[in-house]
DNA sequence: AAATATTGTTAGACTAGTCTAACTTATTAT
DNA sequence: ATAATAAGTTAGACTAGTCTAACAATATTT
């Protein structure tokens, strides 16, 4: 069995490698970035994970997962997701608090708890984030979203997933009068920098290119 | 933060210290047994908790909670309590698999997800096996209880609460006939090896003197 | 094509938690 | 009161995960 350090690791491989559009392989310093370790760390832990046939990996070369690191991972992705949907749904925690103890509860072991809760929770399709929960067999459809940032000026969409889940980000969304669903009209953009004048329900806000590059919309 | 580790021990020298009618001290060789690790190994452990202020306890003497260790013990124990009392009432998990998903659980960090649980369980008093929930302020009433062993020939009692937690246990008090609620009768009482007659519903079994010492009654 | 910058690796050290084997202290029995 | 047994401690070793500092390979810029 993984533990818990293992564990994250091939869920920030699989981000860094099915999230981005057309990114399939990461480099070392780069993961080493979103765990939050030193690129030294990382390395000695691509060695582990490469050892057990989890991640394909040669020394100066780019990483990516195995069939057996991606099925791992995907798991840990649908109990997380789970999770966040229970505390949302249930507990009645606010969209910007369930991420962090997601971050915990995402690592329990116990097949039978997640076959139940899934129940529990009605097989939800989606997340408080808007994120595709994969199913029990791990196969999750890859919705095609651009975000915000692409979304040429004078066009009206609506709001489907964020992709920021840090509680900074998602309170700042909120301040903008934005959820899930809401209608964002882009009004103008700021060639300079790519800034964006918005406006959602009526009201106006400039938002910077980095804060519209995390709202996906349709 | 106290890591998993620490809180273990915590909450084995808890049980160890205040479970047993009339024990207030643990050795290190019995805390070692219940944690499955070896005496050094918890004699090591017993070293840093004491540092931590968290323990009493000198070379060759024996150990007990301070203040603060048992603060700490005992809301790992309302958190164990009440993840059970959440995976029965709400998950349909059976009374006998309830603890091993709890001992994991119990090592989630989150003020505000146990205050949500509670009270989308309602404030219970008792888990699944009539264990008393703490209160929020670590308030813990220490019902008086006796075990089935300790009762008469010829008296009849109410199985209130479990001692022991484990599926292969609970599984056979389950095979008895019994439940939280049963109605029980001691028919004979073998002075050679304490082995009871008892009767449940009509039904006749017949249970040995350790079986017996893990049923609570009043 | 060199020089520079970026990225990745290695070596050595540290902490937490565990073990075995040897030893010491305390308790129990004779 | 000794001897035997049980309980507890220490020393040294190992794994997992992390770090810093030095080094090596690759990529980018001029
Ligand atoms: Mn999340
Ligand atoms: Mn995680
Ligand atoms: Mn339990
Ligand atoms: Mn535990």
């Amino acid at each position: 069995m993984l533990t818990q350090t293992e564990e994250n690791y091939l869920k920030a491989l699989f981000t860094l490698t099915e999230t981005e559009e057309g990114k399939t392989e990461a480099g070392t310093n780069e993961l080493a970035a979103v765990l939050n370790v030193k690129p030294a760390t990382a390395n000695d832990m691509l060695k582990k994970l490469k050892e057990k046939k989890l991640i394909s990996y040669e020394k100066y070369g780019k990483i990516s997962l195995m069939a057996a690191g991606r099925k791992l991972a995907v798991e840990i992705v649908r109990k997380h997701r789970l999770w966040e949907t229970f505390l949302y749904e249930k507990l009645e925690f606010t969209w910007d608090e369930v991420h962090e103890v997601a971050e915990q509860l995402e690592h329990i072991h116990s097949p039978k708890l997640i076959e139940k809760l899934e129940k529990f929770l009605d097989y939800p399709q989606l997340d408080p984030h808007g994120d595709v929960i994969p199913n029990a067999k791990g196969e999750m459809k890859m919705p095609v979203r651009k975000t915000l940032a692409q979304l040429p000026v004078g066009k009206t969409c609506k709001l489907v997933a964020v992709k920021d889940n840090s509680a900074s980000f998602l309170q700042y969304v909120v301040q903008v009068g934005l959820g899930l669903s809401s209608k964002i009209k882009v009004v103008t953009r700021q060639s300079f920098d790519g800034s964006l004048e918005i406006e959602v329900n009526g009201r106006r806000s400039s938002v910077s290119q980095k804060f519209a590059e995390n709202l996906y919309v349709v």
